[in-house]
DNA sequence: TGAGATTATGACTGACCAGTCAGTCAGTGA
DNA sequence: TCACTGACTGACTGGTCAGTCATAATCTCA
C-alpha cells in the first residue's frame, strides 16, 4: 500500500472519530482533544491531517453527505416510476440512518444550525439545493409523462423532503418502533395518494374552507 | 404598576435581547455580555433575572413555544372541518414566522441539536409530543367522521409536522419568494389530495413498484 | 548502520467566557 | 439634609480550549 493510502486510511479513522465525537456532543460543546483521545493519537497529529477544528468538522459531515447523495441519485435513476425512485430515495437515506449514524445526526443539526448562523458551508447548501432540484427535475419528468396530475415540482419536491427528514428524525430519536419499509411504503403511500375519503366528498365543508382559506390569505 | 410588573417588564426587555443575539449566533457562540449589552444593562444584572445562561436560553425558547402551541391550538379548535383546523394551524406558525422570527430560528436550531445531545430540555420534547398528539387526535376525529380515508392519524401528524416546519424553514431561509397563503393552500391540497393523477391510473408501474417495495422491505 | 526525512507528541500560550461579588448610586422617607 | 435600601455595575476569577512548536520516535534507503 502507498503512502498515499496509508495517509489517507488514517485520515479516514480521525474523520471516524470526528463524527462519533461530534454526533455526542455537537460541535461547540466537542473538543478537538476529545476527538484526538478517541482516535487514539496525540492533538498535534490531528493537526497534521486538518488545518483546524471547522476544517475537519465540515470536512467529516460533507463526505458523507456526498456519498448518501451520489447513492441515492444512482438508485433513483435505476428506478423506473416515480413511485419507485422516491421509494427508492427514502430507502437510501434510511439505510444511511442505520450504517452512519453518526453522520445523519451531525447533518441533522447542521441543517438546524443553518437558521442561527451566518457564516455556514457554502458547499453544504450548494449540496442541499442540488438534490432539491434533482428530485424536482425527477418530479416535472413524471408530470409530462402524464404520470402525476399537474402540481408544482419544486414544491413537492420541498415537501418530499421535508417528510423524508421527518422519517429520518423519527428513526434516530426512536419515538416508536421503527418498520423502516411499512414507514416508507405509509409516505409513498400518502404522497400520492392523500387522506382525502374518495368515495364520500366533503362537500358539507365547502363554506367554512373557504373562509379559512380566506383567512390565510390575509396572514 | 406595581413592582412585579416593572420586574417582570425588565424580564421581558432581557428575554427580547436572548432571543435576538441567539437567534444570530447559536447557544454556543452567543456570550451573556452579548446579551446583557444588547438589553443594555450590565452582566450581573442578568444574573439577578436568570440564574444562568441555559436557563435564561430555556426561558426564552419556551415562553414564545408555549405561546405558538396555545395560539395553534385555540384555532384549531375554533375551526369546524379537518381541512381548516390543519389550515389554522398553518397559518398561526407561518404568522409567527413573521412576529417572532428570533424565536423561530431558535426553535429550529434546537430542534435540530436534539439529535446531537444527550441533555436536551425535557420541557421541550414533552411540549412537542404533546402538539403531535393533539394534531394526531384531530385526524383521528376526522377519520372517525368518515371526512378522510381510513390511514394511521399518528404518522399522517407526523407528515403533517414535517411539511409544516418545511414551510417555516423555507420561509425563514428565504430561498423563493414566498407567499404564506399560496404555500398553505398548496400544502393542504397535497396532504388531502397527493400528486397521483386520478384520471390515468398508473397500472403499467405495479410490476416495477412491487420489486422496489419489495427492496425496501429488505432494508 | 546511520543520517536525513517523516510522523508523532503533549506541554504550553493566549484568548475567551460563565458566573461572582465588592462597591456604586438613584430614589425614598424622615 | 442625611441615612437607608436594593437595583445595578463591571472588574475579576477560575476554568476551558483551539492551535503551536520544540522535541522525540520511527522509518527509509544508501
Amino acid at each position: 500500500m502507498t503512502d498515499q493510502s496509508v495517509s489517507e486510511r488514517k485520515r479516514c479513522a480521525i474523520l471516524d472519530a470526528a463524527r462519533a465525537v461530534f454526533s455526542h456532543k455537537g460541535y461547540s460543546e466537542a473538543s478537538v482533544d476529545d476527538v484526538a483521545e478517541h482516535a487514539g493519537i496525540a492533538k498535534g497529529t490531528l493537526y497534521l491531517y486538518f488545518k483546524s477544528k471547522e476544517r475537519l468538522y465540515l470536512d467529516a459531515l460533507a463526505s458523507d453527505l456526498r456519498a448518501m447523495s451520489a447513492e441515492a441519485k444512482q438508485e433513483m435513476e435505476r428506478a423506473g416510476t416515480l413511485r419507485d425512485k422516491l421509494r427508492a430515495f427514502l430507502r437510501v437515506r434510511l439505510e444511511y440512518a442505520t450504517s452512519r449514524e453518526s453522520f445523519l445526526r451531525i447533518y441533522l443539526a447542521e441543517y438546524g444550525s443553518l437558521f442561527v448562523k451566518t457564516a455556514i458551508s457554502p458547499d453544504l447548501i450548494q449540496l442541499l439545493r442540488e438534490n432539491m432540484r434533482y428530485v424536482a427535475g425527477v418530479i416535472a419528468q413524471a408530470k409530462r409523462r402524464g404520470e402525476i396530475r399537474t402540481v408544482a415540482p419544486y414544491a413537492v419536491a420541498a415537501a418530499f423532503f421535508d417528510i423524508s427528514r421527518g422519517l429520518l428524525e423519527r428513526r434516530l430519536l426512536g419515538w416508536k418502533e421503527f418498520r423502516a419499509a411499512d414507514e416508507i411504503e405509509f409516505a409513498i403511500q400518502l404522497l400520492f395518494s392523500g387522506i382525502q375519503n374518495a368515495e364520500k366528498g366533503n362537500m358539507h365543508a365547502k363554506r367554512s374552507s373557504k373562509r379559512e382559506a380566506h383567512r390565510a390569505k390575509i396572514a
